[in-house]
DNA sequence: CTCCCGATAT
DNA sequence: ATATCAGGAG
């Protein structure tokens, strides 16, 4: 596990790495912003962002998608996997939006986990990036970059993993470090391809240098 | 825990 | 061919 200092040289260096880090999903509003966020479990932001503008041009309001047959709306977001559920959860959350919230994504986390399609992720990347309210959402980057790093132990839950991340980030950067850290794990610290050799977080990470020695590079 | 699932990278 | 992708529901 990293110490204190450690986790302060983290921070650092991917705010050199990533200064500009944000959503990457295309929304301009805080109801696409949720839509796209529900669409984008086990699929990556780029495919999306290529759907989403038809979809968001099609769909205006909450009604818009009540409205329409469930088929239909499956037809539109096929090409994004899981697309029997996520069509079955937006219409769900749609109506919830329309009888309970006022047609309305409410601004509570704890609201927002209420909805279908919604969990602790997507409120915190709804709460985070279209309210403004700091919050830390664990993804599969956040995940294992952490586990990697040594922020967190590998048997931690995603819960467990958000919680050590609150306590040892101040409170004022756990929206950009949260965005960060996604950076971080998405364009260097891949899944399939972590970029070990030119990171210049090896020193301190233990799972880099095991892989590094597994391949005879260190 | 399993299931949902197409697109893309490796 | 297989792993992975801004996870969540049952």
């Amino acid at each position: 596990m990293l110490n204190k200092k450690e986790i302060e040289y983290v921070l650092l260096t991917i705010g050199e790495m990533f200064p500009e880090a944000e959503c990457e999903l295309t929304h301009s509003n805080p109801f696409e912003l949720t839509i796209a966020v529900v669409l984008s479990a086990q699929a990556t932001d780029a495919l999306v962002n290529k759907v989403t503008p038809n979809l968001f041009t099609k769909y205006k309001s909450p009604e818009d998608y009540i409205h329409v047959p469930l088929e239909e709306l499956e037809n539109d977001i096929k090409r994004i996997g899981l697309f029997r559920s996520k069509a079955k959860n937006i219409k769900k959350l749609c109506q919830s939006l329309v009888e309970e919230y006022g047609g309305e994504i409410p601004q509570d986390k704890s609201e927002l986990v209420k909805l279908a399609g919604v969990g602790r992720k997507t409120a915190n990347v709804v709460a985070s990036v279209a309210f403004g309210e700091p919050a830390i959402a664990v993804d599969t980057h956040v995940e294992r970059v952490s586990k990697r790093l040594g922020i967190c132990r590998w048997k931690d839950t995603v819960l467990e993993v958000e919680k050590t991340l609150m306590r040892k980030i101040p409170m004022e950067e756990w929206s950009i470090t949260h965005h960060r850290l996604i950076f971080f794990g998405r364009y260097h610290c891949k899944a399939q391809s972590p970029q070990c050799p030119q990171c210049p977080l090896l020193e301190l990470c233990r799972e880099g240098k095991k892989r590094m020695k597994r391949r005879g590079l260190l």
